[in-house]
DNA sequence: AATGAAAGTAGTAATGATTACTACTTAAGG
DNA sequence: CCTTAAGTAGTAATCATTACTACTTTCATT
C-alpha cells in the first residue's frame, strides 16, 4: 500500500473519533485539513483500510455504514430509541456462544452481529 | 384498510413463502397473477401489512429488506456463508436477554437483533 | 537525479433499492 | 347511484455508495 496523504489523515481522524462517524461525516472533518479532497477518495480509503484489517466497517440498522476504531475487545449494541451505538466488553458476550453452540450447533460470530435494544440510559425515561 | 385484489395476492405471496423473499422477489410471483402491478404497489403494501403486524420485515446485512410470515416464536439467523436467513425458535435465546440484562444493563430486542454467523449446514464442511 | 509503472486522486457519472409524486381508478357506506 | 377516501400504475426522485476517467504522485530501479 502507497504512502498517500489523503489516507493518513482519513486513518487518524478514525483513530481519534469515539463516536463511530459515517463516511460523510469523516469527509467533513478531513476536508478542514485538504480542502478538495474527494468524499469518494474518502470511501475508498476507509473501505481498504477496513479491508486490511486497520479499521472496523460497522453496519447500521438502516444499511448504512459507520467506521470505528479496531479494538477486538468490544461489541457493539444499537439503541432503538436514541439511535447510537454503544461499545460493550465483549467478555458480557462470551456465554453467548457456547448456549447457542449447544442448542442449537450454530456458531454465533458476536462481532458480525449488532444487538439491539434499549440502552440503559434510555431504560431510565 | 379497503380491500384491493393486489393487497390481497401481495399477501398470500408472503404467507405461502418460506424463503423470506425480497420485494422484488414478491414482484415477480405477483406478477404471474396480476401482469400489469406496479413494483411500487408491492412496496407500499408490504410495507402497509408490516406496519399494521400482518407480515414481519426484517433488514438484512447488506441493508435490504426481506419480508416473513408473522410468527413471533422464531428468531433470524443470517449465515455468512450461504448468504440464508435461518429460522431458530426464539426459546433457544431466552436466556440471553437475562443475561446481558444482569451483566450490562441493557434490554437486548431479540426480535430486532439479526444474529450472524455459521450455520450448522456450512460448518460440516 | 531521471525514469516509468503501479497506485492514488479529484471530479463526475452511474447504481440500485426504496420512496414520492401525479393523474386516474376503485371500494364501500349512506 | 353518489361521494369520497383509499388504492393503483407509471414514472421521477432520493440517497448512500461505487464505478469511471483523465490526471498526479509515490517509490523502486537505473
Ligand atoms: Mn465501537
Ligand atoms: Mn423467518
Ligand atoms: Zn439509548
Ligand atoms: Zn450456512
Amino acid at each position: 500500500m502507497k504512502y498517500s496523504k489523503q489516507r493518513d489523515v482519513i486513518l487518524n481522524t478514525v483513530l481519534s473519533s469515539y463516536n463511530h462517524p459515517t463516511a460523510e461525516e469523516i469527509y467533513e472533518i478531513v476536508r478542514k485539513e485538504i480542502p478538495n479532497i474527494s468524499l469518494g477518495t474518502v470511501y475508498r480509503n476507509l473501505n481498504k483500510l477496513a479491508e486490511a484489517g486497520i479499521i472496523k466497517k460497522i453496519q447500521m440498522s438502516n444499511g448504512n455504514f459507520r467506521f470505528d476504531r479496531q479494538e477486538d475487545t468490544y461489541n457493539h449494541f444499537y439503541c432503538k430509541q436514541c439511535d447510537q451505538i454503544h461499545d460493550i466488553p465483549s467478555s458480557n458476550f462470551k456465554d453467548i456462544n457456547t448456549i447457542i453452540k449447544d442448542k442449537i450447533g450454530y456458531e454465533i460470530d458476536i462481532f458480525d452481529t449488532m444487538f439491539v435494544g434499549i440502552c440503559k440510559n434510555c431504560q431510565n425515561k
